[in-house]
DNA sequence: GTGAAAGCGCTAACAT
DNA sequence: ATGTTAGCGCTTTCAC
């Protein structure tokens, strides 16, 4: 442990505390003959200030939070990186908690997070109560909240736009000449990712005057769900040239069923999944699919919650995280369009 | 941002403020009614001890960091998740910070953890000189640095021994029958991980009087290097019924070498890959694979650093951290074998 | 341009 | 069993 104080360094450099202050934070009139002094005392005792000190007066801690599910998870872990980094460049360090959305373990890690006085929160929380999120952002400083709506003063919002990855997708299958086009995905009307996602489909289809009877099938947004859907869904509909997947899993399923059945993606069948999983790139073919960036996202957090730092009383829009369509090889003009051209 | 503080706290419930600290850190006497009252005083106040300023006077803050390549690599998230879920339960947050590898950030970060006056590290550092990594030991608290060495007082080590991977792997198709093994590596004496894998094939190959000559092929650590050295290696050595891969890419890339040339795994050969990355689960057949419990180092490694923060005299051991074999699908006994099982 | 005094919120040590 | 005093390392305010 090094006991190296800012007096220690003072009387080295023969000067007062203030002085020695004074020349870290560059603030405040210092000659330069004594700022170069200064420095030097510092270098030659390796003396650094200390902030949990400095922050008892300034009452800034430097630190901001970040609360997710599970850091292990390749989404968080990716948000992480990209809220650190612009964190370091703004001075920021970062505590990191999870949460395994447990209601009780989202309170405790916001408390936490109070009592090291972080400066602001970056918040993923789908489980506790919005009265106690809500009683909790009374008393506490910014917090950005991502994916949910809780009105406060004290919490922004960063959301996800679930429907613009699926018009993404639905836009390039029906530039390409697609027509008959469907769609696995779970049927749980509670969750906002899924029925947005759902949604945003029937509605692209009933925009272009397409009926949506018969081609959704509900099923696990898993890869056995995706792969029974496949199965029930070309079996309901011949003519079907191109799905869209809830999410990557089941896209990853239904290629499997589309191999088992001899069905040749993409020159028969399109296939778009979602989310942009690390497998997806590895799979034969190399899945097309809508997708966030999520560095991105944890950007884009830090970013609104320096400025929600550096003024508290700013009400920033409600932020949308922009997405793209990442292109692979599952994904071709239907097979009647490439026969007309030859 | 909340206000309230002890002496609110104190004046709330009719006491001193040292009688609300008692009350709260459950030290020294008090009755059970004063500290009642106390406590529903803090309730009423919604009062959060200010952890900055108890570390103050504890010269402790609570705090550990870890200092990871990048929290992004899925290798990383895992230890970190480990880490997090042990550290809670001591009652330490913590701080991650990335280097992507490079010796001024890896500095640089140690730096910013000094300055936050973390109680202990976990390092993950592979560029940073030697000397300045002592330097800073010098004058800071514990470290635990993980798969390096560097001898100082303040730093403790733990390490993955990527031999016994290999050998549980080796033993294992030893096991099975199989005697025509062969090994897919990159040749980088420089780097420990490398070497170190490739000399445990290679004792375990002697120590059964057992050649090496023309069964270990070099190349690149990738899928693509996995494929091409397969071909070459089965192009040299016909009788092979079994191939040991450094990492899990190369073995990937293997499988997909034997699928084109219509050799089948692991009914004519057995692949063995390492590390036990996610998509190893997924590929056909599912990959069977050397791994190190990744977030079993996160819990090791906070551990020894709770141990050393209370008791920073300790001298530990070099930690080892245990392998296993995960068995999936890509081993079975050689069709020698079976055949004369028939 | 520099220094002295005050105080951030808390706990250790001592007093009562 | 509870209160008082002092001080952790720093910056802010106000003198000089």
């Amino acid at each position: 442990m090094k006991g190296v104080t800012i007096e220690d360094v003072a009387r080295e450099a023969g000067v007062s505390r203030q002085t020695v202050s004074r020349a870290i934070n560059n603030k405040g009139e210092i000659s330069p003959k004594t700022k170069a002094k200064v420095l030097s005392a510092i270098q030659k005792l390796g003396y650094t200030p200390n902030l949990q000190a400095r922050s008892m007066v300034t009452q800034r801690t430097s630190t901001i939070g970040l609360i997710v599910g599970d850091i292990a998870n390749p989404y968080f872990s990716s948000v992480a990186r990209g809220l650190q980094d612009i964190a370091r460049q703004h001075g920021y360090s970062v505590f990191i908690s999870n949460t395994d959305d447990n209601a009780d373990v989202e309170h405790q890690a916001l408390k936490t997070m109070a009592a090291q006085r972080v400066d602001g929160i970056v918040l993923f929380s789908h489980e506790l109560a919005a009265e106690k999120l809500m009683a909790f952002a009374d008393t506490y400083r910014p917090i950005v909240l991502v994916n949910r709506n809780v009105q406060h003063p004290n919490i922004h919002h960063m959301a996800v736009d679930h429907g613009e990855g699926i018009r993404l997708a639905f836009e390039r299958l029906w530039h390409l000449g697609h027509r008959n086009i469907g769609m696995l995905a779970p049927y749980q009307p509670a969750r906002a990712d899924i029925s947005r996602r759902l949604a945003a489909f029937e509605s692209e289809m009933q925009q272009r005057g397409l009926a949506t009877t018969d081609n959704v099938v509900a099923a696990q947004p898993t890869f056995d769900g995706g792969y029974d859907a496949m199965l029930q869904l070309l079996d309901a509909r011949h003519d079907l040239s191109a799905v869209l997947c809830y999410n990557d899993r089941m896209a990853i399923g239904a290629l499997q069923a589309c191999r088992e059945l001899g069905r040749s993606v993409p020159n028969e069948l399109s296939i778009i999944g979602f989310d942009n999983i690390r497998v997806s790139s590895m799979v034969t073919p190399a899945l097309t699919t809508a997708a966030v960036d999520r560095y991105e996202i944890g950007r884009l957090a830090v970013e609104a919650l320096v400025k929600l730092i550096n003024n508290p009383d700013l009400q920033l829009e409600r932020r949308i995280v922009p997405m793209s369509l990442v292109e692979r090889d599952s994904v071709a003009a239907p097979a009647a369009i490439l026969a007309s051209n030859m």
